[in-house]
DNA sequence: TCTGGGGTCCTAGGACCC
DNA sequence: TCTGGGGTCCTAGGACCC
């Protein structure tokens, strides 16, 4: 063989983070929450042993926490997006060929001479260098590197998938890669219920059940690639910034402070990637699983006349679009910005109606406030309708320090 | 009390055109 | 009265991923 695809997918990611600063965690169950400290996103393998599932809400869990004094976090963003990048530099080590796939996943074109050996040394780098545990697995396609790394995990981290007949017999359809549930519904209730009966459909009945995306697939398990390496990110076509409230969001005031903010940290994100956009969505809506008030959400969406990633303007086309949105008589739950048709910073049109003296200003103004914001989160500069005290913010209740991002939280060895 | 956030791709169907 | 065939573009919604 040529060519292998390897996935490289780290073990519990954010786990494994707290872990690198915080070694007593070692051997015990941790879990990590989502945003708003809402789910568990982030299991160990004492944890999982426990019987927590991925997204378990906490609430549902909190028994079990307490009874087994399971360590909890909240999402600490700025320390795992630092230690990804220190594991995906390290990859990029043993090959140019580098595709990051997620935070805690990446795959690699590696020559058909790789083999066990290899893959250990790759393994113990990432170890050494990031204090990472990552599993390795190495197959013909990214479909089948998959159900190594699946395999892997289950091993000793490794696993090349060379003749992966018997082990897609024993393993369910719903566990392949693009399965979700709505496909596997339909796959078990024609007698479909494992990935070697996938491989072995006919590909006319697969396209006519799934469509394209159900051939790849299925070309996939049987080792011909119809999935290529991204090694260059594609420009992003939008970018969204919501998040659930701390506590329901009843008046308007509230509500065009979150507004604002989110907007704010979207048109940073523009900013940051030299993008432009030229739409805008604002959504809101009320607890969908609340059981004593109807689920209210709503969105309005708004063009803009000139493509623009400039804070103040979009923040003002955003409290335009929230006005008739808003009902009094709701209780808010979650709100969001979406920014739509994204262009690249330097393609943008002239607007003949804007003085390009005063949008050179503009320019500047944004420049200043991104560099007064550099630490990470950090709100020195910011829109008055942002408000201050900002009482709808999310929980975040026991997150660790920013031990790699923040010199005021640098780990201390005493 | 308490249920995440941020994306992509594909398809079907309507409007419109020649 | 008859009422084709092929194409493009756009949008909404579904499905899926981590």
């Amino acid at each position: 063989m040529s060519r292998y695809i390897a996935l490289v997918d780290c073990d519990a990611f954010y786990v494994s983070c707290e872990r690198v600063f915080n070694p007593k965690l070692e051997g015990e169950p941790v879990i990590v929450l989502s945003n708003n400290d809402g789910c568990a996103v982030a299991r160990s393998n004492e944890a999982k042993a426990l019987g927590i599932k991925m997204g378990a809400p906490v609430f549902q869990i909190r028994e079990l926490i307490a009874q087994h004094q399971v360590q909890v976090f909240s999402s600490n963003y700025a320390l795992y997006g630092n230690l990804s990048n220190r594991v995906m530099q390290t990859l990029r080590n043993f090959t140019p060929e580098v595709e990051v796939y997620s935070i805690d996943e990446a795959f690699l074109a590696l020559p058909g001479t790789c083999d066990a050996t290899a893959l250990t040394t790759i393994r113990e780098t990432v170890k050494r260098w990031t204090g990472i545990p990552v599993s390795i697995g190495l197959a013909q396609t990214k479909t089948l590197a998959k159900i190594a790394n699946h395999q892997a995990k289950r091993q000793d981290g490794i696993c090349i998938l060379d003749q992966p007949e018997a082990v897609l017999a024993t393993l369910p359809v719903s566990e392949v890669w693009g399965i979700g549930r709505q496909s596997t519904k339909k796959l078990q209730a024609h007698g479909i219920t494992t990935a070697l009966d996938l491989q072995q459909v006919d590909l006319r009945w697969i396209r006519r059940q799934m469509g394209i995306v159900g051939v790849r697939i299925v070309q996939e398990l049987r080792g011909i690639p119809c999935l290529p390496l991204e090694l260059v990110p594609p420009l992003r076509k939008s970018c969204c910034v919501s998040r659930s409230f701390g506590r329901l969001v009843t008046t308007l005031d509230e509500m065009q402070e979150a507004v604002a903010t989110f907007t704010a940290r979207a048109a940073y994100k523009l900013r940051r990637d030299n993008l432009t956009a030229s739409l805008l969505t604002v959504f809101i809506a009320t607890n969908r699983f609340s059981p004593d008030q109807p689920y209210y959400r709503n969105s309005a969406t708004v063009g803009l006349s000139c493509p623009t990633n400039d804070t103040i303007a979009l923040t003002k086309a955003a409290l335009q679009a929230l006005e008739p949105l808003y009902r009094a008589d709701q209780q808010y739950q979650k709100a969001g910005v979406w920014l739509g048709e994204l262009t690249p910073a330097n393609q943008v049109q002239r607007d003949l109606f804007i003085n390009p003296h005063d949008q050179e200003k503009a320019r500047q103004l944004m420049r200043v406030v991104d560099t007064l914001n550099r630490q990470p989160l950090s709100r020195t500069a910011h829109c008055a309708a942002e408000g201050l005290r900002q009482p709808w913010q999310m929980r975040v209740q026991r997150r660790s320090p920013r031990y790699t991002t923040r010199w005021d939280e640098l780990l201390q060895v005493p």
